[in-house]
DNA sequence: GCGCTTAGCCGCTCA
DNA sequence: TGAGCGGTTAAGCGC
């Protein structure tokens, strides 16, 4: 069911606002507002045509005519009052934890709407580093010829490892997966891994590629790098497999 | 000037969404729709009432009834077209580098809205310089230890300066202060203050980063730059601080 | 274009 | 509560 008003009167405005958020309906707002942003960080936006989203779990969110990113936002779970003043609306949002304010102030409204949206559809994600793992886990080969992996999300001293393993040679070995590009900051990350082990041990680094610089450290480090080819990988798993995946990790969920 | 339609039949809301791509303005699209992404990653998202906004500039976003992010987006710059199928709407959105596609599938419409938002406002982020110079005032400890700050915005020969001091040393300074990275212009900048001195006096140069071009203008005119921590800095001011603040700004409400 | 760093990062998990 | 870490991270800047 949807509910608007188009060039409302600000007080009319403003009663319609607050049956909305009462409710705990989707709220849309088209209108002229500056924002204020109080909190970890501060900022201020002037007066301007804009778009305002409040949503029935008390998300704000802001948008200017261009970029598909807010301007301004909050997540769910804030408090919003709204109030009238001389020639004014005011919506003020307050986050508790941390404490961050929001202060939009309306000049003009050009359209209000408010509606309830019924949902109950499912969202599922393409291959994550998760789900690679899981391929991988089963298909070690595509590591290594003769790996056998021993353990999944493995804690160690300073971490927590993809894999932990034997090479064919009876090494052990960790194994540390990428579903994007490598850089500096995985290699060391499988450093660290390997450093806070008494013995030293064997490094592999899976992704699809390494950046220059990533690479020489991990030569200059001793560890390997292989290469993924992560449709190959994905094509391993059946959509079956991965709704069980999912499954597992949302198990009670519809 | 704002458009709508409510429960409009699927052949009008496709007009009208065509029609408000054409002339490029914001379009907001209430309904029950599917969505499927192929791109750098996949997703799928079954049918469900949810919020469709398209900016002027291509971007695309998708909302669900919970929650501040999109479920969905694309950037700017996306190529969209809407067609009509048997009892469907069809909204093809393809993003040009990386190659991605978002599909979102109408069975019902419930409200489209287009708009021309005008907003020429300005953003300004984080704490401003004078804010900035606020805070430094009373902790000159973290431009150098032992500073003694004597005045601020010293109007100069050539300018007015952030702040004038002494240093641990005896030796007389004069700060400037940025909230951006420091560029050449920053350091020219403060080097026209000292210059316009009868004494060579020191100069420190305080900013979040400083370009490299900067630094070695900087370098051969032997002035000091002192990186600054803005988020620290921020932090320096309590919740307090900002409560009074908020309360000096919003002061009627309740 | 690559690679690196930051972000009101967010959001999740686990000690 | 904090640390670690992945993300369709995005976005900026330097090389």
């Amino acid at each position: 069911m949807i509910n608007i008003m188009l060039n409302p009167a600000l007080n009319k405005a403003c009663g319609f606002i607050n049956e909305s958020l009462r409710s705990k309906k989707l709220l849309i707002c088209i209108g002229a507002f500056n924002v204020e942003y109080l909190g970890r960080s501060s900022s201020s936006l002037s007066q301007g045509e804009r778009l305002l989203i409040v949503k029935e779990d008390g998300s704000v969110i802001i948008h200017r005519s261009y970029g598909y990113k807010p301007v301004n936002w909050q997540p769910p779970r804030c408090r919003i009052k709204c109030s009238l003043e001389v020639e004014k609306i005011i919506i003020l949002s307050e986050r508790r934890k941390p404490k961050e304010f929001l202060r939009i102030v309306f000049d003009t409204m050009h359209a209000v709407l408010s509606a309830s949206l019924t949902d109950s559809g499912r969202f599922v994600m393409g291959p994550t580093e998760d789900i690679l793992c899981e391929i991988l886990f089963s298909h070690p080969e595509y590591i290594e010829q003769g790996l056998r992996l021993v353990s999944r999300e493995k804690a160690l001293a300073s971490g927590v490892a993809d894999f932990t393993g034997v090479d064919e040679k009876g090494n052990f070995v960790i194994v540390e997966v990428k579903r994007h590009v490598a850089g500096v900051d995985s290699v060391k990350q499988l450093d660290q891994y390997l450093r806070a082990q008494s013995k030293p041990l064997r490094g592999i680094l899976c992704a699809p590629s390494i950046t220059k610089t990533g690479r020489v450290i991990l030569m200059k480090k001793n560890l390997s790098f292989r290469k993924l080819n992560i449709k190959a990988l994905s094509e391993l798993i059946t959509l079956r497999t991965i709704e069980e995946t999912l499954d597992k990790h949302f198990d009670g969920s519809p």
